[in-house]
RNA sequence: GUGGCCAUAGUGUAGCGGUAACACAACAGCUUGUGGAGCUGUUAUCACGGGUUCGAACCCCGUUGGCCACCCCA
């Protein structure tokens, strides 16, 4: 016996079959209602050269400077896990020259994230995102195409009170301007401020307005906002969203104190939160991001997109208790078998059902006909299907109703026909 | 990275200095031609390492892990 368990590193899980169902029903509506909506799918590498996230999400930002996997492989190259799955997207956009394809392109993508930090309640170091990208195309509707797809799979997930939070935080035309105005205000008040903030305030002066502490927040209510600054087209840009969003019955809420942790943010920024407590509130986030692909290498080409935390939604539902669907894909038929022969019958009978779509299970290594049956009773099957050395010899099944208890004999020729038979007219 | 709480069969818990108990689950048997019930039995070097003590699941230190909050974010 081996003494030291070899167990799974910090931050990281097993999703169990209980717990996997949870993510593949978020996976199954998001990707349906993605790819109503015209959007295709996209899968980029977990790792990729850890400049692309120095350069795409920021350098300063704590995701790249603190959190980030980073490594060399066996050739020297720098390499990170992806922290994040934006830039990737876009390297792949620039990269197989999608630049020349007809705008906008509509991406969705999943898996796995990772971020180096202290885990607790919704936080990982690998944690699964459900994220999209709409590339190359400036005007408002796109954003408000990738929000009301957000509410739309938080809501077919069956998520109730939760809340749409935007802001616009400018672009690199007004955002200075207004870091100016608030670094100012901050200066007169600076007393009051958390020791975070003043820190904050040096490096992302804007992160200064999101800040949990009671003092700050006291501070904070009078600040300057930067929906006064915004320069002509951002302002118009954001006008025009909110028009949209009214047409639109989405409890979205105007929230001048959202801002965002990635560097290439512009105009538009949205979160979607739940209201219910316990853990964290923010299940997922996006924004336009006109400036990153530019600065990735690529042509000027504006974008929007977002991400959803898979994890966080499967917590959310498990607390709330919201029923999810069960898993379909199983088995309707149990093969019990008794003498050799019939196990042999049995194996090719199995076998059959199978090529016929028929899902089917037996345990052939059980001895007892009681203990299979006992086992097709946990499994909830439907339909037993018996051979033993009479049905054997005479060539017959017999097929046991599991509910009622009754069982009728069958040729064997004509069993599978009459299980097909059996599950359809159950199913309507 | 900082702080608080915690760690006992697969799961959920009891035991609070005198060498582990209960419920459910699982497995085996009663029961090689019939399941859902029942009964019987089996399943823990008390997270790991060290210390205090005649004696540690229990007290102390360390490690690892978990939860929660900060930080950060999804």
């Amino acid at each position: 016996m081996a003494k030291k368990i070899i167990q799974n590193p910090r931050g990281t899980r097993d999703i169990l079959p209980e717990e996997q169902r949870y993510f593949d029903f978020i996976y199954a509506v998001a990707d349906a209602e993605s790819r109503r909506s015209g959007f295709d799918k996209i899968e980029t590498p977990i790792i990729e050269d850890a400049s692309l996230f120095e350069r795409g999400v920021g350098k300063d930002t704590d995701i790249v400077e603190k959190e980030m996997y980073t490594f060399k492989d066996k050739s020297g190259n720098v390499l990170a896990l992806r922290p994040e799955g934006t830039a990737s997207v876009v390297r792949s956009y620039i990269q197989n020259g999608m630049q020349n394809l007809p705008k906008p392109l509509k991406f969705f993508y999943y898996g796995p994230m990772f971020r180096y930090g202290r885990p607790q309640a919704g936080r990982y170091r690998q944690f699964y995102h459900f994220g999209v990208e709409i590339i190359g195309d400036k005007k408002p509707i796109n954003d408000l195409l990738a929000m009301s797809l957000m509410w739309r799979i938080c809501s077919n997930i069956g998520l109730t009170d939760i809340s749409l939070q935007i802001n616009s935080i400018g672009c690199p035309n007004c955002r200075p301007k207004y870091k100016k105005q608030l670094l100012e205000y901050i200066k007169e008040s600076n007393k009051n401020i958390c020791k975070d903030c003043q820190r904050r305030a040096k490096k992302n002066p804007l992160r200064v307005l999101d800040c949990k502490e009671a003092s700050c927040q006291n501070t904070i209510e009078g600040a300057p906002v930067t929906l006064n600054s915004l320069c002509k087209d951002c302002h118009d840009h954001f006008r025009e969203l909110l028009e949209y969003l009214d047409e639109l019955e989405i409890g979205y809420e105007l929230n001048p104190k959202l801002v965002r942790g990635l560097d290439y943010y512009t105009k538009t920024v949205f979160e979607i939160w739940t209201k219910s407590d316990g853990g964290q509130n923010s299940l997922g986030g996006g924004g336009r991001y006109d400036g990153l692909i530019e600065l990735l290498g690529g042509k000027p080409t504006p974008a929007v997109g977002f991400s959803l935390g898979v994890d966080r939604i499967v917590d959310l539902l498990k607390n709330q208790k919201i029923e999810i669907p069960a898993t379909s894909e199983k088995a309707d038929v149990f093969v019990a078998q008794l003498g050799d022969v019939a196990k042999k019958k049995c194996i090719r009978l199995m076998h059959d059902l199978h090529m016929e779509g028929v899902g089917a299970e037996g345990c052939i290594e059980k001895k007892g006909i009681s203990d299979q049956l006992k086992m097709a009773n946990k499994l909830g099957v439907p339909i037993t299907l018996l051979i033993g050395q009479k049905e054997a010899f005479d060539n017959t099944v017999i097929i046991k109703d599991m509910q009622s208890g009754n069982q009728e004999i069958y040729p064997r020729e004509k069993v599978v026909r009459e299980i097909k038979k059996r599950l359809n007219s159950a199913g309507d």
